[in-house]
RNA sequence: GACCCCAUGGUCUAGAGGCCUAGGACAUCACCCUUUCAAGGUGGUAACCCGGGUUCGAAUCCCGGUGGGGUCGCCA
């Protein structure tokens, strides 16, 4: 039974690259028709941060990567806290202590602090030198209370390989790899320590993190050896970087995925361009479910490079969901944006009809919502360019004749609509383009939408005349001003 | 700096020695369609980091260089 986890600190909230790991994690145990474990790798008190943990879940949960134990939910391996199972982390301790496998280091930080200064002025590999590693049983610093950490008791020889699913073998010499810290002076665990333990108690059979861990890997086989543990398979996945080839900041904009969400991008897309970056499906599909992508995900078609996201092609590909997804779905998605808007949608015509008509010309909520907000408020501002382009001094006259024209109309449909302005247009002997243009500008204040048309029908007669006269009344008082 | 990983167009990638005149997607440019915009269609610009090997043959294998990234914490 294939089992893995998504580890996260809950520090702050879910970035693209944690949610990336997630995802893969998640498509590696769908495909094998294995467990997804969330834990919280909370040990490390001072750095959490309040809400973090939920804000996490609610991420996770956004992009459809549900676990199936975690927290929250639980599970036959819990407590799925780190922070929960420091009993266990600490009789491991003792037993590697008593093994002679670790030993106390009485060095205070400012002593390591110097040494590190000392061997980086030298140019030499920071690393901690094994002052205490020789301690006898009988010294006096045992019993006088000052305070110490574990560290693990390196071999000064030998390699450690680390297999690693994605990239093969990979040699580690042990003696560059120092004494590490197993366990703080508060006797809490460290993090190559702790999630030795904790992945072996809940019994993951595949690390799948970021590659980033890859040089702490060797550390922590060396802690399952030790404990004659079996070790789980490793795999690596490549980082992802920021359009600035470097590592994802602040600095570089949106990198969580709230942030994404409050751009307007669908979870729905965002996982799918999310899980083009390190792997991609034997056919070259781009657009696919998560359960596609589980039938087809494995880790032998993930990339090996770091991948630099691109927001034009996240944006493509939530202009492709947007135009998939059922209209209930983006309903709900744009519901917020239509608020940020002033949108109230019981004022206007049905948004069902609305977003048919908007969603295919729109790359994300934010711009479907500004698409749609028109259908529900006048417009106050009319386009520059547009009013330059296509008003002029005959244009209320003209409006004036079509509200007259439509307000005639007995059928209010587009193909009335089209017969009417072909008449009008007829009349005046101009090409009908000659009336649409100033016509939409005229009532949606804008020179870009959906057809004519199909725009009025939606709108409605009453409302189209209405607008169509206000607008020619604006212009003829001097509020709008047409090119002469 | 040491150690580790990596290296196909601007970006994401296909490619597991001959199928490659290097394929797809985003972006970009042009044209078509057209009541605008978008979509769609057609076409174009654009890449195997460099140098040595191995081989009849290398984007693919090996070595070196260069470049990028990661790790060197009483963070995870």
């Amino acid at each position: 039974m294939v089992r893995v986890r998504y580890a996260p600190s809950p520090t702050g909230t879910l970035h693209i690259g944690g949610a990336r790991t997630a995802l893969f994690n998640y498509l590696f145990a769908r495909h094998h028709h294995g467990r997804f474990i969330l834990r919280v790798e909370d040990t490390d008190q001072a750095r959490l941060v309040e809400g973090s943990e939920e804000s996490m879940m609610r991420g996770l949960k956004s992009l459809g990567l549900v676990w199936d134990e975690g927290p929250d939910v639980g599970g036959d391996y819990g407590p799925y806290h780190q922070s929960e199972r420091l009993a266990r982390h600490k009789a491991a301790l003792q037993q590697l202590l008593d093994a002679g496998q670790a030993y106390r280091c009485y060095c205070t930080p400012e002593e390591l602090a110097e040494e590190r200064a000392r061997q980086e002025a030298l140019k030499q590999p920071p690393r901690y030198s094994g002052k205490c590693r020789m301690r006898p049983q009988d010294d006096p610093i045992h019993t006088s209370g000052k305070p110490f950490v574990v560290r693990m008791k390196v071999p000064e020889e030998g390699t450690t390989v680390v297999q690693d699913l994605i990239r093969g073998p990979v040699t580690f010499e042990n003696r560059i790899l120092g004494d590490f810290v197993l366990a703080k002076s508060d006797g809490t665990p460290v993090y190559n320590f702790a999630v030795v333990l904790d992945d072996y108690d809940m019994a993951i059979t595949h690390v799948i993190r970021g590659e980033e861990h890859l040089s702490n890997t060797p550390k922590q086989i060396l802690v399952y050896q030790a404990l004659n543990l079996d070790l789980p398979a490793f795999a690596h996945v490549p980082m992802i970087l920021a359009p600035d080839h470097t590592k994802l900041s602040k600095r570089h904009g949106a990198t969580s995925v709230e942030e994404y969400r409050q751009q307007g991008i669908l979870p729905e897309a965002l996982t799918n361009y999310l899980l083009l970056l390190g792997w991609s499906a034997p056919d070259d599909t781009e657009i696919m479910t998560l359960e596609q992508a589980a039938q087809w995900f494995d880790l032998d078609r993930v990339q090996h490079t770091a991948a630099i996201y691109d927001i034009k092609k996240l944006e493509w590909m939530n202009s492709q969901y947007l135009r998939l997804l059922p209209v209930d779905r983006i309903k709900e998605a744009v519901t917020p944006f239509l608020a940020a808007e002033g949108i109230v949608p019981e004022s206007g015509p049905d948004l069902d009809t609305v977003i048919a008509l908007v969603r295919e010309r729109a790359r994300t909520l934010v711009e479907l919502a500004q698409g749609m907000a028109y259908f529900y408020v006048r417009p106050q501002t009319f386009e520059a360019k547009g009013v330059q382009k296509h008003f002029d001094a005959t244009t209320p006259e003209r409006l004036r004749a079509l509200a007259e024209v439509l307000s005639q109309l007995s059928t209010w449909d587009h193909d009335s609509l089209m017969a009417a302005y072909d008449a009008e247009a007829a009349r005046l002997e101009v090409k009908r383009a000659a009336l649409i243009h100033p016509s939409r500008l005229a009532v949606t204040g804008r020179t870009v939408g959906p057809g004519l048309f199909e725009l009025l029908e939606v709108l409605g007669q009453k409302e189209t005349v209405d607008r169509l006269l206000e607008t020619a009344t604006a212009i003829e008082n001097g509020h709008i001003t047409p090119t002469p």
